[in-house]
DNA sequence: GCCACAGTATCGGAGTCCGATATCGGCTGT
DNA sequence: ACAGCCGATATCGGACTCCGATACTGTGGC
């Protein structure tokens, strides 16, 4: 059980950066979307992601209420969107090392 | 420096495995492979790794003697082809996720 | 025996993962 | 307005990983 997980880790940063760059979005909206692709965590691991994407200047956040409800909602800066581009980037130069060939063009 | 490096150390177990399942590896090789494609780590890391990796049981290894120089040479196990069978559907479902669509999906 | 060298192993501080648990902010009913 | 509720977020502590620098091991040459 050693590559996957720790690639998961890493794909929860990337989806991570990919939805927060398209629209705001909350930590519990994430948790429920990463499941919902087969990434689960727990929120011990998801919030302290978030605070630290922040804190890299990655995200930024902002206190909003949604029905009644207090809502930390994250963005993307334009750091974070770099760091997505540079993130596809390497996932499409994995892709191309480590799986079978079946070529472009 | 969130994603980008995450996804490196993951790469590099799927490097690790995807070599040793080809032929005997050792780790000087790995490394200077690993340099070869940008993924630089220090022996601190990379030791490590290999012995985590046959904890697990993904590889086995087994000293070897190479023109006078002693080696401890890895090859993926069974259970290690698994997990890089495994990994490499986890790149490509990373890959169709966040990737800009340009196949199927 | 002793040195040189490729290759491998270890040390210790800093950071991360994780589930369980606590906290917060705003609503609802009375 | 107060108490209580609930979704959402924050924190805690133990175990593990990362990392560079450094030490160690075994082999051949002198």
């Amino acid at each position: 059980m050693a590559g996957v997980h720790e690639l998961q880790r890493a794909a929860i940063v990337l989806h991570v950066l990919h939805h927060a760059s398209e629209e705001p979005v909350h930590g519990a909206w994430m948790s429920e979307e990463l499941a919902r692709h087969g990434y689960s965590l727990s929120p011990g691991t998801l919030y302290p992601t978030l605070h630290r994407l922040e804190r890299d200047g990655l995200l930024v956040s902002e206190q909003v209420v949604v029905e009644g409800r207090s809502r930390r909602v994250y963005r993307a800066t334009p750091a974070g969107e770099a760091a997505l581009q540079e993130g596809r980037r390497a996932v499409r130069e994995l892709a191309g090392e480590v799986l079978p060939k079946d070529g472009r063009s």
